[in-house]
DNA sequence: TGACATATATGCAAATTAGATATATGCGGT
DNA sequence: ACCGCATATATCTAATTTGCATATATGTCA
């Protein structure tokens, strides 16, 4: 066949067509150590499984809407940072039949988080461990709030490994932990994000040197109250110029 | 409905299902300038235009696979750097039906670039100009041989745009300027495919200090032969430990 | 044999980063 | 009112990295 007129020349409708689904990987930080949104499968396979929430992706509906619909339906989510990140298509990662998958990152700040829990009392809450330094790569733990071990659902062990991935690799060049942040927020809440992603300890003064250098902290003039020791000041994430 | 029993209550026999494909970046560095392959649509929707090499994916075939195989036939090409780049799923991307397309970029030595050439006459070695600096991101620019500017079919122009932003982003933390260069290499050349995919020229003393301290290379003792000045030692590509 | 073009090595200043230390500040207890 | 505490913020120095210039080495070709 002629490269020319491939896509021409081929009739899709002839051909069975795989489905397709969208995976999100709810991401948050909680108690200082990332955490993902789980859901529990009732049925076969993968029974008692937890999984990740997905959906199908409509005929008409691009990838982006499927996610965000998703995120809306699943986790009572008007809005988050959202990111595809990447596309799961082994032949037999679903036995019944052939899905392929998009995943996507959903950045949530502690308090969408909460509220998603609020919302969806189905979600469980779990904590991530990841036991390997940099960005080596590799499978990561999931815990329940009883510090037990879960095996997930599929392949969404692999997805959830390469969240975190990407997530460490984004974390020095990207705004993606002010999307893991309130509006306001303090320097030492930046520095405990960046320390539980990244799963090691930073260095105070030059952290805070690089992100002010960085410029796209806004100072608002307004403190932390409630704190039994002097307040820090309340920083506001200004993208640098369009972004 | 229940997110729990999401996937059991739904029945995706009962919807219209995308077609998949993938779509490959074939790209090489000619003339110390990025290079993409590319084949000419013969007929509507984008009839003329150039676009990048494609095809669907098989019902039990894995999107690696279906990638692989691409490469085979479109490119006559046994092995590359293969790596996922990104899925593009907007709605109207294809006029004809639904297709979401997983975009694979395949990374070429300049000798695989023109065996693809001699294998494949219809493909065409297009120039890629880069008008953004750094990782800014933004559209780039397609050239024929004959120095005219090329328009894609599709979204191909995106992805393509995607591809460059990828490369430049992997350039000094991994090592895809390897999968670039034939197995034995100066450190010259090394260079010349990092400043031809950067844009930009570097400082040879610092770039020889950085690679070599890296840990990847492995020196040879064997020399270049053929040039009219002192020759370069030749060195080898080698991961550094499990990889 | 010597000019040439490039490889390779070395030296130093500038910039960046890590780490330690000093000072500031609000709160709570006495 | 005052002092200790825990943390924020500022400053300083050493170590590391990077940029750039310069010196030396080496094969080809006239």
């Amino acid at each position: 066949m002629n490269e020319t007129d491939f896509l021409n020349d081929y009739d899709p409708s002839a051909f069975q067509r795989p489905s397709v689904a969208v995976d999100l990987v709810l991401l948050g930080i909680r108690d200082n150590r990332p955490a993902v949104l789980l859901v529990k499968r009732g049925q076969l396979p993968h029974a008692g499984r937890w999984a990740l929430p997905g959906g199908f992706v409509g005929i008409d509906e691009s990838l982006d809407a499927a996610a965000a619909r998703v995120l809306r339906d699943k986790a009572g989510m008007a809005e988050a940072h959202l990111e595809q990140l990447y596309t799961f298509g082994a032949v037999a990662r679903d036995r019944r039949m052939r899905i392929i998958s998009i995943a996507y990152l959903a950045l949530l700040t502690e308090q969408a988080f909460d509220a998603a829990l609020g919302a969806m009392p189905a979600l469980l809450p779990a904590a991530i461990q990841v036991p390997w330094s940099g960005e080596t790569g590799g499978p990561v733990n999931v815990l329940s709030p009883e510090n037990e071990t879960l095996a997930l659902a599929f392949d969404h062990a692999d997805i959830l490994a390469m969240a975190m991935l990407r997530l460490r690799g984004k974390l020095d060049y990207s705004d993606v932990a002010f999307a893991l942040l309130p509006e306001l927020f303090t320097l030492r809440q930046l520095q405990d994000v960046h320390e539980a992603i990244l799963g090691t300890s930073l260095n105070k003064p030059a952290f805070r040197r690089r992100q002010l250098d960085r410029g796209w902290l806004k100072a608002t003039g307004a403190y932390e109250t409630g704190a039994a020791f002097r307040p820090a000041e309340l920083y506001r994430f200004q993208p640098s110029t369009a972004d």
